[in-house]
DNA sequence: TGCAAATTTCGATGATTATCGAAATAGAGG
DNA sequence: CCTCTATTTCGATAATCATCGAAATTTGCA
């Protein structure tokens, strides 16, 4: 997995509204979702749901299936997988990576506060 | 853990130079790196090292530990654990995520190209 | 105290991003 | 061909980001 593509993928991820999107989408599973559906669910405009959706597509981490009017979208596990088989590569190199939970890390200091 | 907290974890990590950034740390263990090492091995100027490290260290991926004069910076495994877990709860919630090497997920479609 | 090395902060600039509404496009069906 | 619905593209705007060099800061040491 080339580290580029990684980020890239990483940075499609790394916007709230993205993650709740994709997150959307890999609950939905195999079935899938409308485009219409997700826009209900996220609650913005037509236009952003499918900036968004773009951005996710170009990255392979989402894919799209026309039925009859509707497109259908779905989460691309594979992709995921190996996005995940890259940080755990990462990151277990020659660490003891057995930690299941973390312990400062779960809050996030924020600078603007 | 918080959707926003792993976006920002996940944006932190989706770019380029910081992912490098934080592979070397990653790579380097528990020893750490300090960051003038850090500067030589990226090659970039040492603000522009300083604003990425600042943003890995708001994110709790990364921890700093001073030695005498030089800034040791260390990968926070812990936090890393928690992410991949998030993505792997996510991602496993009801479809089999058994795929341990993608299929066509390995490229990414550049728009800009 | 004063110097040297390491790192951050400041200030600026160009590039990218997120967001929206309006208009355009695509597919289905009468 | 026309219309309806679903979705994307366009154009604009405010916000955030990456990057650099110069200046300031911190720490240890003589």
């Amino acid at each position: 997995m080339d580290i580029e593509i990684a980020a890239k993928q990483l940075e499609a991820l790394g916007n709230a509204t993205r993650l709740q999107l994709y997150r959307a989408l890999v609950r939905a599973g195999d079935a899938g979702l409308p485009v219409g559906r997700l826009q209900q669910r996220l609650g913005i405009a037509a236009s952003t749901l499918s900036h968004h959706l773009h951005r996710l597509i170009l990255t392979g981490l989402v894919s799209q299936e026309r039925q009859t009017t509707t497109l259908i979208c779905r989460a691309n596990y594979p992709a995921m997988n190996n996005l995940v088989g890259f940080l755990v590569d990462e990151c277990c190199v020659d660490a003891g990576c057995s930690a299941s939970e973390a312990d400062g890390a779960a809050s996030v200091a924020d600078s603007a506060t």
